[in-house]
DNA sequence: GATGTTAAATTAATCTCATTAATTTCCTCG
DNA sequence: CGAGGAAATTAATGAGATTAATTTAACATC
Protein backbone atom coordinates (compact mmCIF):
# COMPACT_ATOMS: atom_id res chain seq x y z
CA UNK A 1 0.00 0.00 0.00
CA UNK A 2 2.80 2.17 -0.78
CA UNK A 3 2.79 2.97 -4.47
CA UNK A 4 -0.54 2.28 -6.27
CA UNK A 5 -1.03 -0.62 -8.77
CA UNK A 6 -1.32 1.06 -12.04
CA UNK A 7 -4.91 0.30 -12.45
CA UNK A 8 -6.24 1.96 -9.79
CA UNK A 9 -3.99 5.70 -9.98
CA UNK A 10 -5.71 8.75 -9.58
CA UNK A 11 -4.30 12.06 -11.83
CA UNK A 12 -3.46 13.59 -8.03
CA UNK A 13 -2.70 17.05 -9.75
CA UNK A 14 -6.32 17.39 -11.92
CA UNK A 15 -8.41 15.89 -9.27
CA UNK A 16 -6.51 17.89 -6.64
CA UNK A 17 -7.73 21.17 -8.74
CA UNK A 18 -10.92 19.77 -9.36
CA UNK A 19 -11.67 18.85 -5.36
CA UNK A 20 -10.26 22.48 -4.01
CA UNK A 21 -12.52 23.91 -6.44
CA UNK A 22 -15.47 22.05 -4.38
CA UNK A 23 -14.10 22.55 -1.24
CA UNK A 24 -14.32 26.41 -2.40
CA UNK A 25 -17.75 25.92 -2.42
CA UNK A 26 -18.34 25.42 1.09
CA UNK A 27 -15.35 26.97 2.96
CA UNK A 28 -12.97 30.09 2.22
CA UNK A 29 -9.53 29.54 1.39
CA UNK A 30 -8.11 30.03 4.33
CA UNK A 31 -9.39 27.46 5.91
CA UNK A 32 -8.86 25.12 3.58
CA UNK A 33 -6.13 22.44 4.88
CA UNK A 34 -4.03 20.14 2.35
CA UNK A 35 -5.34 16.59 4.57
CA UNK A 36 -8.37 17.58 3.43
CA UNK A 37 -7.69 17.89 -0.27
CA UNK A 38 -5.89 14.69 -0.36
CA UNK A 39 -8.54 12.96 1.36
CA UNK A 40 -10.95 14.04 -1.44
CA UNK A 41 -8.55 13.25 -3.95
CA UNK A 42 -7.92 9.86 -2.17
CA UNK A 43 -4.34 10.03 -0.58
CA UNK A 44 -2.60 11.42 1.77
CA UNK A 45 -1.04 15.35 2.03
CA UNK A 46 2.50 14.57 1.45
CA UNK A 47 1.35 13.00 -1.99
CA UNK A 48 0.56 16.70 -2.78
CA UNK A 49 4.12 17.69 -2.77
CA UNK A 50 5.30 15.90 -5.88
CA UNK A 51 3.13 17.84 -8.02
CA UNK A 52 2.54 21.07 -6.27
CA UNK A 53 5.72 23.14 -4.65
CA UNK A 54 3.31 23.60 -1.59
CA UNK A 55 0.01 24.82 -0.01
CA UNK A 56 0.49 27.92 -2.25
CA UNK A 57 1.35 26.08 -5.25
CA UNK A 58 -2.16 24.66 -5.18
CA UNK A 59 -3.92 27.58 -4.45
CA UNK A 60 -1.98 29.20 -7.01
CA UNK A 61 -3.08 26.52 -9.31
CA UNK A 62 -6.66 26.71 -8.76
CA UNK A 63 -6.89 30.12 -8.83
CA UNK A 64 -5.23 30.11 -12.72
CA UNK A 65 -8.28 27.22 -13.16
CA UNK A 66 -10.68 29.83 -12.18
CA UNK A 67 -10.09 32.16 -14.67
CA UNK A 68 -9.65 29.80 -17.39
CA UNK A 69 -13.42 28.76 -16.55
CA UNK A 70 -14.35 32.56 -15.99
CA UNK A 71 -13.09 33.10 -19.81
CA UNK A 72 -15.22 30.12 -20.63
CA UNK A 73 -18.22 31.33 -19.73
CA UNK A 74 -17.66 35.31 -21.20
CA UNK A 75 -16.65 33.80 -24.72
CA UNK A 76 -19.90 31.74 -24.68
CA UNK A 77 -21.94 35.15 -24.01
CA UNK A 78 -19.73 36.88 -26.42
CA UNK A 79 -20.86 34.20 -29.31
CA UNK A 80 -24.16 35.05 -28.39
CA UNK A 81 -24.05 37.99 -28.39
CA UNK A 82 -21.80 38.39 -31.62
CA UNK A 83 -23.06 41.24 -33.29
CA UNK A 84 -24.77 43.99 -30.60
CA UNK A 85 -21.76 45.18 -28.86
CA UNK A 86 -23.41 47.18 -26.52
CA UNK A 87 -25.39 44.08 -25.12
CA UNK A 88 -22.54 42.02 -25.31
CA UNK A 89 -20.71 44.37 -22.71
CA UNK A 90 -24.18 44.15 -20.57
CA UNK A 91 -24.67 40.90 -20.69
CA UNK A 92 -20.49 39.73 -19.81
CA UNK A 93 -21.16 41.90 -16.72
CA UNK A 94 -23.96 40.30 -15.79
CA UNK A 95 -22.37 36.83 -16.14
CA UNK A 96 -19.42 38.33 -14.60
CA UNK A 97 -21.88 38.74 -11.44
CA UNK A 98 -22.78 35.25 -11.82
CA UNK A 99 -20.17 33.73 -12.04
CA UNK A 100 -18.61 35.45 -8.92
CA UNK A 101 -22.11 34.54 -7.38
CA UNK A 102 -22.29 30.46 -8.00
CA UNK A 103 -18.72 30.33 -7.25
CA UNK A 104 -18.14 32.95 -4.22
CA UNK A 105 -14.86 31.07 -2.49
CA UNK A 106 -13.22 30.52 -6.10
CA UNK A 107 -13.78 34.36 -6.98
CA UNK A 108 -12.35 35.23 -3.39
CA UNK A 109 -9.61 33.43 -4.19
CA UNK A 110 -8.93 34.51 -7.76
CA UNK A 111 -8.69 37.79 -6.29
CA UNK A 112 -6.88 37.56 -3.24
CA UNK A 113 -3.09 38.54 -3.32
CA UNK A 114 -1.52 35.89 -4.97
CA UNK A 115 1.06 36.22 -2.31
CA UNK A 116 4.74 34.63 -3.50
CA UNK A 117 3.84 33.19 -6.45
CA UNK A 118 3.64 36.28 -8.34
CA UNK A 119 7.35 37.73 -7.95
CA UNK A 120 8.64 34.57 -10.25
CA UNK A 121 6.78 35.68 -13.48
CA UNK A 122 5.89 38.83 -15.01
CA UNK A 123 3.77 41.31 -13.26
CA UNK A 124 0.60 41.05 -15.20
CA UNK A 125 1.48 39.33 -18.73
CA UNK A 126 1.55 35.76 -17.86
CA UNK A 127 -1.69 36.60 -15.29
CA UNK A 128 -4.67 34.36 -16.36
CA UNK A 129 -6.69 37.51 -15.90
CA UNK A 130 -5.10 39.28 -18.41
CA UNK A 131 -7.10 37.12 -20.83
CA UNK A 132 -10.66 38.68 -19.40
CA UNK A 133 -9.40 42.02 -19.49
CA UNK A 134 -8.05 41.70 -23.23
CA UNK A 135 -11.71 39.85 -23.97
CA UNK A 136 -13.55 43.06 -22.30
CA UNK A 137 -10.86 45.20 -24.10
CA UNK A 138 -12.31 43.62 -27.52
CA UNK A 139 -16.14 44.52 -26.82
CA UNK A 140 -15.17 47.83 -25.74
CA UNK A 141 -13.15 48.77 -29.08
CA UNK A 142 -16.71 47.08 -30.48
CA UNK A 143 -18.47 49.75 -28.39
CA UNK A 144 -16.28 52.68 -29.80
CA UNK A 145 -17.04 51.42 -34.13
CA UNK A 146 -20.84 52.17 -33.25
CA UNK A 147 -19.46 55.47 -31.63
CA UNK A 148 -19.78 55.48 -28.14
CA UNK A 149 -17.02 56.20 -25.91
CA UNK A 150 -15.22 58.69 -28.36
CA UNK A 151 -11.66 59.40 -28.18
CA UNK A 152 -10.60 56.96 -25.03
CA UNK A 153 -8.23 54.28 -24.86
CA UNK A 154 -10.10 51.01 -25.02
CA UNK A 155 -8.19 49.92 -22.28
CA UNK A 156 -8.55 52.39 -20.04
CA UNK A 157 -12.20 52.10 -20.47
CA UNK A 158 -11.86 48.38 -20.28
CA UNK A 159 -10.17 48.55 -16.37
CA UNK A 160 -12.56 51.25 -15.61
CA UNK A 161 -15.67 48.72 -16.33
CA UNK A 162 -13.67 45.70 -14.97
CA UNK A 163 -12.98 47.87 -11.98
CA UNK A 164 -16.41 48.82 -11.45
CA UNK A 165 -17.82 45.31 -11.65
CA UNK A 166 -15.35 43.69 -9.74
CA UNK A 167 -15.45 45.93 -7.40
CA UNK A 168 -19.46 45.53 -7.17
CA UNK A 169 -18.94 41.48 -7.03
CA UNK A 170 -15.97 41.82 -4.47
CA UNK A 171 -18.30 43.91 -2.19
CA UNK A 172 -21.19 41.96 -2.45
CA UNK A 173 -19.63 39.00 -1.40
CA UNK A 174 -18.31 40.78 1.77
CA UNK A 175 -21.79 41.82 2.41
CA UNK A 176 -20.99 45.02 1.62
CA UNK A 177 -23.95 45.88 -0.57
CA UNK A 178 -26.73 47.89 0.37
CA UNK A 179 -29.18 45.47 0.19
CA UNK A 180 -32.92 47.00 -0.56
CA UNK A 181 -34.90 44.66 1.55
CA UNK A 182 -36.09 41.24 1.08
CA UNK A 183 -34.04 41.34 -2.44
CA UNK A 184 -30.65 39.10 -3.94
CA UNK A 185 -27.62 40.84 -2.38
CA UNK A 186 -26.49 40.42 -6.28
CA UNK A 187 -29.45 42.88 -7.24
CA UNK A 188 -27.29 45.85 -6.23
CA UNK A 189 -24.82 44.21 -8.12
CA UNK A 190 -26.86 44.09 -11.73
CA UNK A 191 -27.71 47.79 -10.33
CA UNK A 192 -24.04 48.66 -10.71
CA UNK A 193 -24.05 47.30 -14.53
CA UNK A 194 -27.23 49.14 -15.19
CA UNK A 195 -25.79 52.43 -14.05
CA UNK A 196 -22.40 51.71 -16.02
CA UNK A 197 -24.90 50.40 -19.73
CA UNK A 198 -26.59 54.09 -18.61
CA UNK A 199 -23.31 56.22 -18.69
CA UNK A 200 -21.82 54.11 -21.81
CA UNK A 201 -25.34 55.00 -23.87
CA UNK A 202 -25.12 59.13 -23.04
CA UNK A 203 -21.42 58.69 -24.38
CA UNK A 204 -22.47 58.99 -28.10
CA UNK A 205 -22.39 62.44 -29.33
CA UNK A 206 -25.12 62.77 -30.85
CA UNK A 207 -28.41 60.54 -30.94
CA UNK A 208 -30.00 58.46 -28.03
CA UNK A 209 -30.66 61.61 -25.66
CA UNK A 210 -33.89 61.54 -23.70
CA UNK B 1 8.74 39.61 36.04
CA UNK B 2 5.46 37.87 35.62
CA UNK B 3 3.30 40.87 36.01
CA UNK B 4 4.70 44.32 35.49
CA UNK B 5 5.24 47.00 37.91
CA UNK B 6 2.21 50.24 37.57
CA UNK B 7 4.41 52.14 36.02
CA UNK B 8 6.14 50.34 33.42
CA UNK B 9 2.26 49.11 32.24
CA UNK B 10 1.97 49.00 28.33
CA UNK B 11 -1.60 50.36 26.78
CA UNK B 12 -1.89 46.57 25.37
CA UNK B 13 -5.24 46.90 23.08
CA UNK B 14 -4.44 49.63 21.90
CA UNK B 15 -0.16 49.22 20.84
CA UNK B 16 -0.93 46.45 19.15
CA UNK B 17 -3.60 47.83 16.63
CA UNK B 18 -0.99 50.52 16.11
CA UNK B 19 1.45 48.07 15.79
CA UNK B 20 -0.01 45.87 13.79
CA UNK B 21 -0.95 48.41 11.51
CA UNK B 22 3.03 49.30 11.27
CA UNK B 23 3.44 45.79 10.26
CA UNK B 24 0.86 45.81 7.55
CA UNK B 25 3.43 47.81 5.60
CA UNK B 26 5.65 45.22 5.54
CA UNK B 27 3.97 41.82 5.47
CA UNK B 28 0.21 40.72 4.53
CA UNK B 29 -2.38 40.03 6.94
CA UNK B 30 -1.63 36.34 6.84
CA UNK B 31 1.77 36.44 7.29
CA UNK B 32 1.44 38.47 10.52
CA UNK B 33 1.95 35.99 13.66
CA UNK B 34 0.85 37.03 16.90
CA UNK B 35 4.30 36.39 18.75
CA UNK B 36 5.34 39.27 15.58
CA UNK B 37 2.56 41.70 17.63
CA UNK B 38 3.32 41.10 20.72
CA UNK B 39 7.01 41.22 20.61
CA UNK B 40 6.37 45.20 18.52
CA UNK B 41 3.81 45.29 21.38
CA UNK B 42 6.43 44.38 24.17
CA UNK B 43 5.19 41.64 25.98
CA UNK B 44 4.22 38.06 25.34
CA UNK B 45 1.54 36.40 22.70
CA UNK B 46 -0.57 35.22 25.31
CA UNK B 47 -1.28 38.50 26.85
CA UNK B 48 -2.83 39.49 23.34
CA UNK B 49 -5.86 37.10 24.93
CA UNK B 50 -6.48 39.23 27.44
CA UNK B 51 -7.86 41.97 25.23
CA UNK B 52 -8.59 40.31 21.99
CA UNK B 53 -10.42 36.82 21.48
CA UNK B 54 -7.80 35.76 19.13
CA UNK B 55 -6.01 36.64 16.28
CA UNK B 56 -8.87 36.94 14.57
CA UNK B 57 -10.69 39.31 16.70
CA UNK B 58 -7.57 41.20 16.40
CA UNK B 59 -7.66 40.90 13.06
CA UNK B 60 -11.00 42.31 12.89
CA UNK B 61 -10.10 45.32 15.34
CA UNK B 62 -7.18 46.84 12.80
CA UNK B 63 -9.71 46.22 10.08
CA UNK B 64 -12.24 48.81 12.19
CA UNK B 65 -9.83 51.35 13.06
CA UNK B 66 -8.54 51.33 8.86
CA UNK B 67 -11.57 52.42 8.03
CA UNK B 68 -11.84 54.80 11.06
CA UNK B 69 -8.91 56.25 9.92
CA UNK B 70 -10.13 56.13 5.99
CA UNK B 71 -13.02 57.82 7.21
CA UNK B 72 -10.69 60.67 9.39
CA UNK B 73 -8.73 61.47 5.97
CA UNK B 74 -11.97 61.56 3.35
CA UNK B 75 -13.66 64.26 5.90
CA UNK B 76 -10.92 66.35 5.73
CA UNK B 77 -11.18 66.35 1.98
CA UNK B 78 -14.70 66.60 2.32
CA UNK B 79 -14.18 69.61 4.33
CA UNK B 80 -11.71 71.32 1.75
CA UNK B 81 -14.25 70.93 -0.85
CA UNK B 82 -17.38 71.84 1.52
CA UNK B 83 -18.63 73.29 -1.80
CA UNK B 84 -17.99 72.78 -5.27
CA UNK B 85 -19.98 68.77 -5.06
CA UNK B 86 -18.38 67.61 -7.95
CA UNK B 87 -14.57 68.97 -6.79
CA UNK B 88 -15.37 66.59 -3.45
CA UNK B 89 -16.64 63.95 -5.26
CA UNK B 90 -12.79 63.70 -7.45
CA UNK B 91 -11.12 64.40 -4.48
CA UNK B 92 -12.72 61.97 -2.14
CA UNK B 93 -12.05 59.35 -5.03
CA UNK B 94 -8.59 60.22 -5.26
CA UNK B 95 -8.07 60.73 -1.78
CA UNK B 96 -9.50 57.00 -1.48
CA UNK B 97 -6.88 55.92 -4.18
CA UNK B 98 -3.97 57.59 -1.89
CA UNK B 99 -5.12 56.04 1.24
CA UNK B 100 -5.10 52.49 -0.29
CA UNK B 101 -1.46 53.28 -2.15
CA UNK B 102 0.02 54.15 1.56
CA UNK B 103 -1.73 51.72 3.58
CA UNK B 104 -1.64 48.55 0.74
CA UNK B 105 -1.45 45.93 3.30
CA UNK B 106 -4.01 47.55 5.96
CA UNK B 107 -6.61 48.71 2.81
CA UNK B 108 -6.31 44.89 2.08
CA UNK B 109 -7.14 43.51 5.16
CA UNK B 110 -10.07 45.99 5.52
CA UNK B 111 -11.70 44.45 2.08
CA UNK B 112 -10.68 40.69 2.96
CA UNK B 113 -13.79 38.49 4.24
CA UNK B 114 -13.44 39.49 7.59
CA UNK B 115 -14.28 35.23 8.40
CA UNK B 116 -16.42 34.78 11.41
CA UNK B 117 -16.44 37.48 12.75
CA UNK B 118 -18.80 39.14 10.93
CA UNK B 119 -22.07 36.70 12.11
CA UNK B 120 -22.54 37.84 15.72
CA UNK B 121 -23.24 41.55 14.39
CA UNK B 122 -25.82 43.10 11.93
CA UNK B 123 -24.04 42.37 8.32
CA UNK B 124 -24.08 46.16 6.99
CA UNK B 125 -25.04 48.62 9.76
CA UNK B 126 -22.66 48.31 12.71
CA UNK B 127 -19.70 47.94 9.80
CA UNK B 128 -17.16 50.45 9.90
CA UNK B 129 -16.90 50.39 6.18
CA UNK B 130 -21.34 52.17 6.20
CA UNK B 131 -19.63 55.44 7.79
CA UNK B 132 -18.08 55.74 4.36
CA UNK B 133 -20.98 54.68 1.94
CA UNK B 134 -23.30 57.19 4.04
CA UNK B 135 -20.54 59.77 3.39
CA UNK B 136 -20.30 59.19 -0.12
CA UNK B 137 -24.20 58.97 -0.90
CA UNK B 138 -24.15 62.80 1.02
CA UNK B 139 -21.64 63.91 -1.80
CA UNK B 140 -23.58 62.47 -4.32
CA UNK B 141 -26.84 63.86 -3.12
CA UNK B 142 -25.09 67.18 -3.10
CA UNK B 143 -24.85 66.70 -7.21
CA UNK B 144 -28.24 65.73 -7.16
CA UNK B 145 -28.98 69.19 -6.21
CA UNK B 146 -27.17 70.62 -8.46
CA UNK B 147 -28.99 68.43 -11.87
CA UNK B 148 -26.37 65.35 -11.80
CA UNK B 149 -27.32 61.96 -11.85
CA UNK B 150 -31.23 63.00 -12.19
CA UNK B 151 -33.32 60.68 -11.22
CA UNK B 152 -31.27 57.77 -9.76
CA UNK B 153 -31.30 56.70 -6.12
CA UNK B 154 -28.21 58.10 -4.57
CA UNK B 155 -27.48 54.83 -2.51
CA UNK B 156 -27.61 53.26 -5.56
CA UNK B 157 -25.40 55.67 -7.38
CA UNK B 158 -23.01 55.45 -4.58
CA UNK B 159 -22.86 51.75 -4.46
CA UNK B 160 -21.82 52.20 -8.35
CA UNK B 161 -19.36 54.76 -7.49
CA UNK B 162 -17.65 53.36 -4.23
CA UNK B 163 -17.57 49.42 -6.75
CA UNK B 164 -15.67 51.16 -8.93
CA UNK B 165 -12.88 52.65 -6.52
CA UNK B 166 -12.83 50.21 -4.79
CA UNK B 167 -12.30 47.63 -7.41
CA UNK B 168 -9.57 50.08 -9.35
CA UNK B 169 -7.48 49.83 -6.14
CA UNK B 170 -7.82 46.07 -4.86
CA UNK B 171 -7.13 45.38 -9.19
CA UNK B 172 -3.64 47.68 -8.63
CA UNK B 173 -2.86 46.67 -5.10
CA UNK B 174 -2.63 43.09 -7.11
CA UNK B 175 -0.67 44.26 -10.04
CA UNK B 176 -3.71 43.64 -12.20
CA UNK B 177 -3.60 47.26 -13.84
CA UNK B 178 -2.31 47.88 -17.12
CA UNK B 179 0.65 50.07 -16.48
CA UNK B 180 1.15 52.13 -19.57
CA UNK B 181 4.96 51.92 -19.22
CA UNK B 182 6.79 53.85 -16.44
CA UNK B 183 4.47 55.01 -15.08
CA UNK B 184 2.72 54.86 -11.66
CA UNK B 185 1.22 51.87 -10.91
CA UNK B 186 -2.09 54.32 -9.28
CA UNK B 187 -2.23 55.89 -12.47
CA UNK B 188 -4.58 53.46 -13.89
CA UNK B 189 -7.12 53.85 -10.85
CA UNK B 190 -6.70 57.99 -11.37
CA UNK B 191 -7.89 57.24 -14.79
CA UNK B 192 -10.84 55.44 -13.60
CA UNK B 193 -11.96 58.18 -11.04
CA UNK B 194 -11.20 60.50 -13.95
CA UNK B 195 -13.61 58.64 -16.64
CA UNK B 196 -16.22 58.06 -13.62
CA UNK B 197 -16.54 62.25 -13.12
CA UNK B 198 -16.84 62.05 -16.81
CA UNK B 199 -19.70 60.01 -16.91
CA UNK B 200 -21.13 62.01 -14.09
CA UNK B 201 -20.50 65.12 -15.73
CA UNK B 202 -22.48 63.77 -19.06
CA UNK B 203 -25.19 62.75 -17.19
CA UNK B 204 -26.78 66.59 -16.72
CA UNK B 205 -29.77 67.24 -18.97
CA UNK B 206 -28.96 70.75 -20.42
CA UNK B 207 -25.80 72.34 -20.37
CA UNK B 208 -22.47 71.23 -20.37
CA UNK B 209 -22.01 69.16 -23.11
CA UNK B 210 -19.27 68.98 -25.95
C1' DG C 1 12.17 -15.46 -13.96
C1' DA C 2 15.60 -13.08 -10.45
C1' DT C 3 17.20 -8.63 -9.46
C1' DG C 4 18.71 -4.01 -9.14
C1' DT C 5 16.82 0.71 -10.06
C1' DT C 6 13.53 4.23 -10.34
C1' DA C 7 8.92 5.95 -9.29
C1' DA C 8 5.03 7.04 -6.43
C1' DA C 9 3.12 6.78 -2.27
C1' DT C 10 3.01 6.05 2.62
C1' DT C 11 4.07 6.63 7.49
C1' DA C 12 7.07 8.94 10.84
C1' DA C 13 9.37 13.03 12.32
C1' DT C 14 9.89 18.29 12.49
C1' DC C 15 8.64 22.93 13.02
C1' DT C 16 5.82 26.82 13.35
C1' DC C 17 2.16 28.85 15.15
C1' DA C 18 -2.33 29.54 17.83
C1' DT C 19 -4.47 28.65 21.85
C1' DT C 20 -4.93 27.01 26.75
C1' DA C 21 -3.22 25.64 31.38
C1' DA C 22 -0.28 26.44 35.30
C1' DT C 23 2.58 29.69 37.67
C1' DT C 24 4.53 33.90 39.13
C1' DT C 25 4.56 38.65 40.65
C1' DC C 26 2.40 42.79 41.89
C1' DC C 27 -1.22 45.66 43.66
C1' DT C 28 -5.04 46.78 46.83
C1' DC C 29 -7.69 46.39 50.71
C1' DG C 30 -8.67 44.65 55.16
C1' DC D 1 1.38 42.14 57.21
C1' DG D 2 -1.59 38.68 54.69
C1' DA D 3 -5.44 37.33 51.43
C1' DG D 4 -7.40 37.75 47.04
C1' DG D 5 -7.59 39.31 42.64
C1' DA D 6 -5.19 41.21 38.40
C1' DA D 7 -1.94 40.94 34.70
C1' DA D 8 1.65 38.75 32.84
C1' DT D 9 4.75 34.95 32.16
C1' DT D 10 6.42 30.35 31.06
C1' DA D 11 5.00 25.54 30.05
C1' DA D 12 1.95 22.40 27.59
C1' DT D 13 -1.22 21.08 23.80
C1' DG D 14 -2.71 20.54 19.23
C1' DA D 15 -3.43 21.49 14.36
C1' DG D 16 -1.20 21.80 10.00
C1' DA D 17 2.50 22.36 6.67
C1' DT D 18 6.56 20.57 5.24
C1' DT D 19 10.41 17.19 5.04
C1' DA D 20 12.80 12.65 5.95
C1' DA D 21 12.76 7.78 5.95
C1' DT D 22 10.54 3.73 4.37
C1' DT D 23 7.67 0.75 1.54
C1' DT D 24 5.94 -1.36 -2.64
C1' DA D 25 5.10 -1.39 -7.70
C1' DA D 26 6.83 -1.14 -12.30
C1' DC D 27 10.55 -1.67 -15.49
C1' DA D 28 14.57 -2.83 -17.55
C1' DT D 29 18.42 -6.03 -17.82
C1' DC D 30 20.44 -10.01 -17.42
Amino acid sequence: MARPRKDQQIDIPARAVEETMRLLDTQEAAAITLAQVAAAVGCRAPALYAYFAGREALLRAVHDAGFRLLLEEKLAVAARHADAPLDRLREGGLAYLRFAAEHPGLYRLMFSPPAGADLPDDPFATDAGAGCLAMLERAIAACQAEGYLPGRPAAQVAFTLWSAVHGAASLVLQGRAPVPAGQDAMAAAAGVVADLMDFIRRSRPSPDRP
